[in-house]
RNA sequence: UCCGGAGUAGCUCAGUCGGUAGAGCAGGCGGCUGUUAACCGCCGGGCCGGGGGUUCGAGUCCCUCCUCCGGAGCCA
């Protein structure tokens, strides 16, 4: 029986670099267009290996050149023939087709034209819209982003640690959460009081979906010293806006024997990192997204790869703001949360390229925060970027037991419920820091993106989840 | 959840003052000397988001609901 496998085809993206002329070639894809003419058929195929796929010329001596002319977009097609220099402006080579294999035709209501659509449509074919230029191109960035990630971090020693989905406490307060549950919803057990009764549940208690990975990989930290988790996390936060999805991916480093400062560090250089891989690796992607959705991309990225980071804090930020001269609609004042248009105005007007806001005020940060010596702040980073805002959100945590134990209750959470994550400042506790990173809003920074739901293969959204 | 905008052919959209529903693309058929979002000709295609109202008459005006989009809040 013969094998079907990868050794059999070539990817369009290798094919593209091989001297004509190349006998033998075989390319399998999809059609994206067709043009017939008396003599000769051109079919542009791509098989997702890159944006501007392969122009296959169909002539008279092809055997089933008749079909072949008829083939509507979409179809699956495998060619065989011979990689030849193009006689015509558009390409340099083109594949001169000795047989093409019609292995699954596109009926005629394929809904992707050789046209513009617009993304809202596109959302409505998620199956489907990866076949699209800009969509191929998104997935290839995301793929090239997170390859990338993977590569920084390991590169400097860090431990890939698969935190939980399923997780028994609100780990931070962070957002309402997903119930996991196989109580019957129809009629669940319930208690003297006529509530109902968790502890019948799978687990034995409520159960939710992970909204952050961060104390569980704080206690790999605590022990393996430099660590991250990538994984989903889950919101269910009822937002419509072009920045939020219910499901999404984060990147979550954490260092042991780190302070503010070197947490800033591993930031600056993780998101140059990205940027850099991005620039290099997509080139053909990113010009793309430089001319079609975003112009001026590709500089604003080279700058943020050369550019260092400013790095001021929140109460310096907010004397800036203030000082500006800017009307805003909501006032800054120091005690207030940073709004959007604050964010906005101080990294693209005010300082014009990535920066660091540090050292928050404690009543707008998590607990679990470490307090400063002024006692009136915490040692927070934000940071910051033009267009997108806050890109990056992290902290050097609490590692004294008492003064963590004591922030757990002023937010009025279970103490109980954090034991484990206590005992750490009790067996050997030391300074540590970490940040997260929300994956989509990388891609979208990468790639010019405005809309989450266009940067995630199929995005869930308050009333939205299919496919 | 709040504020604003939009729903017309498969897609992108036009539709004047309230008077019989339009184009381009896609699809089908044919033509064309190698095309580049090819081009040329012909053909098929509509619950004008749903419901209610005003009117002799509503895609168009009013009310209401739904969905989508943008912004805000929440946040990543």
């Amino acid at each position: 029986m013969q094998s079907l496998g990868q050794g059999s085809r070539r990817r369009i993206v290798d094919v593209l670099t091989l001297s004509p002329p190349q006998e033998g070639i075989v390319v399998k894809g999809w059609v994206r267009t067709v043009r017939t003419s008396k003599q000769v058929a051109f079919l542009n195929v791509n098989d997702g290996s890159n944006l501007s796929g392969l122009q296959v010329v169909a002539g008279e001596d092809l055997e089933n050149r008749e079909e072949v002319g008829h083939l509507t977009t979409g179809s699956a097609v495998a060619i065989t023939g011979t990689l030849v220099e193009s006689p015509a402006k558009g390409q340099a080579v083109e594949l001169r087709a000795t047989a093409v294999e019609i292995v699954g035709k596109a009926d005629p209501d394929y809904p992707l034209q050789k046209k513009r659509h617009g993304f809202e449509f596109l959302r409505t074919i998620a199956h489907l819209r990866n076949r699209t230029n800009t969509y191929g191109a998104v997935f290839r960035v995301r793929n090239a982003l997170a390859h990338a990630t993977h590569c920084f971090f390991q590169d400097r020693g860090f431990v890939y640690v698969h935190t939980p989905i399923i997780t028994a406490s609100d780990c931070e307060g962070a957002g309402e959460l997903f119930r996991v549950s196989t109580l019957d919803p129809e009629s669940p057990p319930r208690n003297d009081q006529g509530q109902i009764d968790w502890s019948q549940d799978f687990f034995g208690g409520s159960t939710y979906l992970t909204v952050s990975g961060q104390l569980d990989v704080e206690t790999f930290a605590l022990g393996m010293s430099d660590v991250y988790t990538f994984g989903p996390t889950f919101r269910a936060e009822n937002s419509h806006t072009s920045r939020h999805a219910s499901e999404f991916w984060m990147i979550e480093p954490e260092m042991s024997f780190c302070d503010l400062a070197g947490d800033c560090d591993l930031a600056e250089a993780y998101t140059k990192h990205l940027v850099t891989t991005v620039l290099e690796r997509c080139a053909e992607d990113m010009a793309f997204f430089d001319e079609r959705v975003e112009k001026g991309l590709v500089e604003r990225l080279r700058a943020v790869a050369e550019a260092s980071f400013e790095r001021m804090t929140y109460a310096e930020a907010v004397r800036r703001l203030e000082g500006s001269g800017q009307e805003f609609e909501y006032p800054v004042y120091f005690g207030a949360n940073l709004q959007a248009e604050h964010e906005r105005h101080l990294t693209e007007t005010l300082v014009g390229r990535p920066v660091f806001v540090t050292d928050y005020p404690r009543e707008i940060k998590a607990f679990y925060m470490r307090r400063n010596d002024d006692d009136r702040t915490v040692a927070a980073m934000d940071l910051l970027v033009p267009k997108v805002g806050e890109l990056i959100g992290g902290s050097q945590r609490e590692e004294r037991h008492d003064v963590l134990k004591a922030a757990i209750e002023a937010a009025k959470l279970p103490v109980e419920a954090y034991q484990w994550y206590l005992d750490t400042r009790r067996f050997g506790t030391t300074p540590h820091a970490g940040f997260g990173l929300g994956f989509e809003r990388m891609v979208m920074y990468a790639t010019g993106m405005q809309n989450i739901r266009d940067v995630i293969p199929f995005p869930r959204t308050p009333g939205n989840c299919l496919f």
